[in-house]
RNA sequence: GCCGACGUAGCUCAAUCGGCAGAGCACCCGCCUUGUAAGCGGGCGGUUACGGGUUCGAUUCCCGUCGUCGGCUCCA
C-alpha cells in the first residue's frame, strides 16, 4: 500500500473502520461515486473480493509448503489486493517471495475446487490442532463474541472451513469455485512487512505478505501504473526536485527545513489564509513556545498527553514544557480580564508552532512530523451564538480549502462515547446537533463516527480527496467541554452572573507541514500561478537578447510578478526543458523577432504554445490567471 | 517503539569472492550564439551516515548508534 493510502486508511477506532474504508475505496474506483451506503456489501459480494480472498489461500498453501512448520493466522482481501500473516521460523527474503509466487501459479493451474464445509468447534479444533492462532480464532467464534478482526459480532457465527488442493483454512468465505478463476498473470506479491497478531503490540510480531490480484493483466498493469504515478507525485521526491524543503540528520528526524522556494509557497499560502481570517472576524494573537508546568497541569496535558510531550527544561528552578498545543495560551488570553457577554464571540487565531513526540517509525515526510505549525484558532461564544458560530466556521473552512483548488471533501461527524466523556450531556447534545445541522446546511455528505469523539467534545473532521483519489484529513472543528471547566472560563451575562462559554478548537489547513505535503501532491508540484515560487522565466535565445530579457523581467516585476532570467549559456531547448521540469507556469522566449516587436513568445508548462504576444497582453493574461487562482 | 530492507559525490545510481571508489546529471571554466523538452570539450567534487570489531587489507563481513523507506502499533 502506498504511504498515503495507509494514512488515509488508518483507522481511528479499530478494525471495523478499516474494513469499511477498504470497501469504500474499491467502490470509488469501480463506480466513481462517493455514496457511502451499502458499500461493504458491494465489495464483499464482488468477484474481485472472492478472487483476492482465494489468492490469499493459494499463497498460504505455497508458504506452508515452503515452511511446513509455519503457523498461519488470517489473510483477508484488502483494497487492491490481499495479505496473509504468518509466524515463520526465519525472515522472508525477496527470493522467497519469487518462489512463493511461482508456486502459486502452479497451484492455480491445478484447477482445484474450493470446498466449503460447516464444522463444529470441536471438529475445527481437531483439524487445526497444531495451529495455535487458529485455535484462538475458533475460541472467539465459539463464544460468538468477536470475528477474526476482533470486531464484535451480533450473532454467533457458524464455523466453516474451506479446502482447495491440500490446503485447509478456517474461513467464512466467500471464494471462487475453482482456482482456475484466479488469473495467474494478474497476481503479484508486493512486499513483506511486520504486523502484530491481532494488531496488539504486546503480542507476537508476524510476517505479513502483501499481494495484489485483479481479474486480468490489464487491470494489474493499470494498478502498477497508478503506483508509479503516485511515486512520481510523492511530495518527498518533488520537495527535493523542486528544492522546496529538506530534513537533516544533524537537525533531527521529523523536523522540516523550508528552503527559499518552499518557504515562499508556504508564505503565500499563509498570507492568503491570514487575509481571509482578518476578513472573517478573527483576531491574531502570538504566544510563547514554552510554558510552566503548572499551566500544563491545569490543562490536563501532563496527565493525559505527556507521552507526546518533550522533557521539560528548568528555568530558575521552575519546569517549563515546549508546547504540544496552543489552547492553554489562548485560554490565558481569554482569562486576562473579565469577559462580558458583549465581548463574545471571541475568535483568537495563531499560526502556532507545536512540538509533539511521535514514535520514530511513524514519521513520514511532511505528513507526520515532530514539529509543525497549526493554523489554529479558538472560538469562545455564548450558547445562543453557538449554532451560528459553527455554521460560520464550517463555511469558512470550505472557502479556504476551495481557495486552494480543493473541491472534493468528505466529512466525518464524531459523536459522544458515553463510556468516556467530560461535560454535561445536554451540552454534548446541543453541540452535536449544531455540527450536524451545519453539515446539512453546507450540503456536505458526511459519515457519522458513532462514539468516535474525544472525551472532551464532538467534532467534525474534513478530509480532502486529492487528484489520485486518496483521502487526507486536514481540517478539524472540535468542541471542548473540558478546558473551560479546568480553567474555570466564564463571562458575565446580562443577568450579571458568571456563565460558562462554549469553546471550539479549530484548524482548517490542519498543519502547514501536512497541508503543504498534500498541496504538493495535489498539484504534482505544478502550483497554480498565484502560488508558484517562480511564475515566469525569461529565456533569451542568444546572449544578444539578454538586455531585452532583463528589461522585460524588470517590467514584469513592477507588475508584481515573480520572474527570473535564464542567463546560462545553454541552448534554448535546454532552458525550456529545465523550466518545464521546475514546473514554472510561464516560459517567455525572447529572440530577434520578439526584441524587434516588443513581444514575448509564451510557452506553458503543459507544452501548450500560445506564441508571440505583446508584453501587456501577457501581463493581462498572467493577472487573470492569478486572480482566478489557476 | 516493533518487524524487514536500505544508507557510496549536491542528485540518480555502479563497484564480481574482502584487493587502487566509478558513471550520468548538477556545479565551475572554455568553445558554440542557438527558435519551443538535454550542443561540445575540460575541470572540481568522497572520512563509502557515524562509532567500534574481525582481517595483511573492509564500501563489502560482524556489533552498536543515527537516519531513510515499507508495514505494524500509536495518534488528546
Amino acid at each position: 500500500m502506498e504511504p498515503r493510502e495507509r494514512m488515509a486508511l488508518s483507522p481511528r477506532n479499530g478494525r471495523g473502520r478499516f474494513r469499511l474504508r477498504l470497501a469504500y475505496k474499491l467502490h470509488e474506483i469501480t463506480r466513481g461515486g462517493r455514496d457511502m451506503a451499502n458499500q461493504k456489501e458491494r465489495y464483499e459480494d464482488s468477484r474481485l473480493y472472492r478472487i483476492r480472498h482465494s489468492a490469499a489461500h493459494v499463497m498460504a498453501q505455497a508458504v506452508l509448503e515452503l515452511f511446513p512448520e509455519a503457523k498461519y493466522t488470517i489473510g483477508p482481501p484488502i483494497e487492491n489486493g490481499f495479505y496473509y500473516d504468518f509466524d515463520l521460523p526465519r525472515p522472508l527474503t525477496p527470493e522467497d517471495l519469487e518462489k512463493i509466487e511461482k508456486r502459486m501459479r502452479e497451484i492455480i493451474a491445478g484447477k482445484h475446487d474450493f470446498v466449503k464445509k460447516v464444522v463444529s468447534a470441536d471438529e475445527a479444533r481437531r483439524i487445526f490442532k497444531d495451529q495455535p492462532y487458529k485455535l484462538e480464532l475458533i475460541d472467539g467464534l465459539e463464544q460468538g463474541g468477536y470475528d477474526e478482526y476482533g470486531n464484535p459480532l451480533d450473532e454467533k457465527p457458524e464455523i466453516s472451513i474451506y479446502q482447495h488442493d491440500t490446503f485447509v483454512d478456517l474461513c467464512r468465505g466467500p471464494h471462487v469455485s475453482n482456482t482456475a478463476e484466479i488469473n495467474p498473470d494478474a497476481i503479484k506479491l508486493m512486499k513483506v512487512a511486520g504486523a502484530y497478531w491481532r494488531g496488539d503490540e504486546k503480542r507476537p510480531m508476524l510476517q505479513r505478505i502483501y499481494g495484489t490480484a485483479w481479474e486480468n493483466t490489464q487491470q494489474l498493469e493499470e494498478y502498477l501504473h497508478r503506483l508509479e504515478e503516485a511515486k512520481r507525485r510523492d511530495h518527498r521526491r518533488l520537495g527535493k526536485e523542486l528544492d522546496l524543503f529538506s530534513t537533516s540528520e544533524e537537525v533531527g528526524a521529523g523536523l522540516i527545513l523550508w528552503h527559499p522556494k518552499g518557504g515562499l509557497v508556504r508564505h503565500l499560502a499563509e498570507e492568503f489564509c491570514k487575509q481571509e481570517h482578518l476578513a472573517n472576524g478573527y483576531d491574531f494573537v502570538y504566544t510563547p513556545h514554552i510554558g510552566r508546568s503548572h499551566l500544563w497541569e491545569t490543562s490536563g496535558h501532563l496527565k493525559w498527553y505527556q507521552e507526546n510531550m518533550y522533557a521539560p527544561m528548568t528555568i530558575d528552578e521552575d519546569k517549563y514544557y515546549i508546547k504540544p498545543m496552543n489552547c492553554p495560551f489562548h485560554i490565558m488570553i481569554y482569562k486576562s480580564k473579565i469577559r462580558s457577554y458583549r465581548d463574545l464571540p471571541m475568535r483568537l487565531a495563531e499560526w502556532g508552532t507545536v512540538y509533539r513526540y511521535e514514535r520514530s517509525g511513524v514519521l513520514h515526510g511532511l505528513l507526520r512530523v515532530r514539529g509543525f505549525t497549526q493554523d489554529d484558532a479558538h472560538l469562545f461564544c455564548r450558547p445562543d451564538q453557538m449554532p451560528e458560530e459553527i455554521d460560520r466556521v464550517l463555511n469558512f473552512c470550505l472557502h479556504i480549502l476551495r481557495g486552494f483548488g480543493m473541491t472534493e471533501f468528505h466529512a466525518y461527524l464524531s459523536t459522544r462515547d458515553p463510556e468516556k466523556s467530560a461535560g454535561d450531556e445536554e451540552r454534548w447534545e446541543q453541540a452535536t446537533e449544531a455540527l450536524r445541522a451545519a453539515l446539512e446546511r453546507a450540503g456536505l455528505p458526511y459519515d457519522v463516527d458513532e462514539g468516535g469523539a474525544a472525551f472532551y467534545g464532538p467534532k467534525i473532521d474534513l478530509k480532502m480527496i486529492d487528484a489520485l483519489d486518496r483521502e487526507w484529513q486536514l481540517s478539524t472543528i472540535q468542541f471542548d467541554f473540558n478546558l473551560p471547566e479546568r480553567f474555570d472560563l466564564t463571562y458575565v451575562g446580562e443577568d450579571g452572573q458568571p456563565h460558562r462559554p462554549y469553546m471550539i478548537h479549530r484548524a482548517l489547513l490542519g498543519s502547514m507541514e501536512r497541508f503543504m505535503g498534500v498541496l504538493i501532491e495535489h498539484y504534482a508540484g505544478a502550483f497554480p500561478v498565484w502560488l508558484a515560487p517562480v511564475q515566469a522565466v525569461l529565456i533569451p535565445i542568444a546572449d544578444r537578447h539578454l538586455d531585452y530579457a532583463h528589461k522585460v523581467a524588470e517590467q514584469l516585476r513592477t507588475e508584481g510578478l515573480r520572474v527570473e532570467v535564464d542567463e546560462r549559456s545553454e541552448r534554448m531547448n535546454s532552458k525550456i526543458r529545465d523550466a518545464e521540469m521546475q514546473k514554472i507556469p510561464y516560459m517567455l522566449i525572447v529572440g530577434d523577432r520578439e526584441a524587434e516587436a516588443g513581444k514575448v513568445a509564451l510557452r506553458l508548462r503543459s507544452g501548450e504554445n500560445p506564441g508571440p504576444m505583446p508584453i501587456a497582453e501577457f501581463i493581462a493574461r498572467a493577472k487573470r490567471d492569478i486572480e482566478a487562482r489557476v
